[in-house]
DNA sequence: CGTAGCCTTGAAGGTGATCAATGTTTGTGG
DNA sequence: CCACAAACATTGATCACCTTCAAGGCTACG
């Protein structure tokens, strides 16, 4: 925890966010803000907490989940570098409380920028509201993905789960995620039990549709191969 | 299609939307905004229109749907009375093209405003952008509990979607819904098959947990009752 | 070195999908 | 007003996909 210095500012205005904006804007938008350094697995919040910050995610990546009655957690959202998490309840009242938890995936670093300068500096600016508002599109055309395929075979869904992942850089037919995700997590993001989410990509191991280099990391994916895989 | 009258400014401003907001604000809310009635099953737009207003519901119900791959459609959210349909879209670029598809259920009579309304007077208010945003949240969270109950079985699913379209207004244990639902939507909703859907719901039928009073219109729900099925 | 989290495999079983057929209701046009 | 089409509702039979349960292995980390 600890206060902002000029790289992390940069940082922030290489953002979609503050991206054209000076860095007097966004010195303010951050005023009594902190960064955080968090572990692998460790909750920013939790469901249930009264939202008192919104954060920004400066590095690493944070998903966003629930507790399904049945115990599992179900991932809403995989909040990556740029994204920020929890600013829709700023505008809520008071007592508000988030109603997700958000745990980090592998080192993150994030910027935890208080309800009070929300208020102050974000509520009222039409060039951010739009940008947020921006990122919210973005975020709901996500969930509607999915659920448009609610219907199709898991392995469509798997596929069209890790292509809306991939890393927007590499243009040619291998192409690197933009975060690690697990097995365990992709069955959670779907709603589907571990063990089919294994058996539905071993295949794609097998013809080295997806390999993961070093054996820890990034899985990376043939996309060519990966769309042949789902024609049938 | 036609200018706003009065008892049109007075419904809007019983909205949740513009309450306590005085009428001449209202009235420049909707500057340029027409009414239109839609019969039954009349799309406002289709998905891959170019976004050039947005729709308030001042009566009856619009579904917001996709399709899917496959051919079947799927209903991404029920708006009713005082629900905002694409202004989340007002914001975007110029040539923004809906991405979802917005059908009538049953007679329907909207508020339509152009984009340029939006631009002038919509978004640079902080009152009405929090309002917005408010909508924006519960229907973010509905989607959320749907999705949350994704590894529910289909009886637990189809009783959620129920008892979040339960009328406001009463109390007791038998309540009615908001808007008259088909099985054929409710499928559509939960991205299942009709079948199921009436399979699922033949018991309640039978027990009188659920029924319909005079065949066509709403249907009536016993919330006692309901829960009891999902115990086990 | 032991635990926690993740990965993997197999066997068995159930839930919901699919297909096919039929009935019912509603709206449309002659 | 009747005939016909379109949308919705219903039922049964069969089957595939995914879940569940059980067991074991691997790797990281305190």
């Amino acid at each position: 925890m600890a206060g902002l210095v000029s790289v992390d500012y940069e940082k922030l205005s290489s953002f979609e966010l503050f991206k054209g904006l000076n860095r007097s804007f966004v010195e303010k938008a951050a005023f009594g803000a902190v960064t955080k350094s968090l572990k692998h697995r460790e909750f920013f919040f939790r469901a249930g907490d009264t939202a008192q910050s919104f954060c920004i995610v400066l590095d690493g990546a944070i998903k966003l989940l629930r507790h399904s009655p049945r115990g599992e957690d179900i991932i809403m959202h995989f909040a990556v570098q740029g994204d920020v998490v929890g600013a829709l309840l700023m505008n809520q009242n008071e007592r508000a409380i988030y109603p997700i938890s958000a745990k980090s995936m592998g080192p993150t670093r994030i910027v935890c920028i208080p309800k009070s300068t929300f208020k102050q500096y974000w509520q009222s600016d039409v060039n951010i509201q739009s940008r947020l508002n921006s990122l919210l599109y973005r975020r709901m055309s996500n969930i509607q993905d999915d659920k448009t395929m609610s219907t199709s075979p898991l392995r469509v869904r798997i596929a069209n789960l890790l292509m809306r992942h991939l890393d927007q850089d590499s243009e040619n037919s291998n192409q690197t995620l933009s975060l690690s995700l697990t097995r365990q997590e992709i069955a959670d993001a779907l709603g589907v039990a571990v063990e089919s989410v294994i058996r539905s990509m071993r295949d794609w191991q097998d013809d080295g549709t997806i390999y993961r280099p070093s054996d820890k990391g990034t899985e990376i994916i043939n996309v060519e191969k990966l769309l042949k895989h789902l024609d049938p």
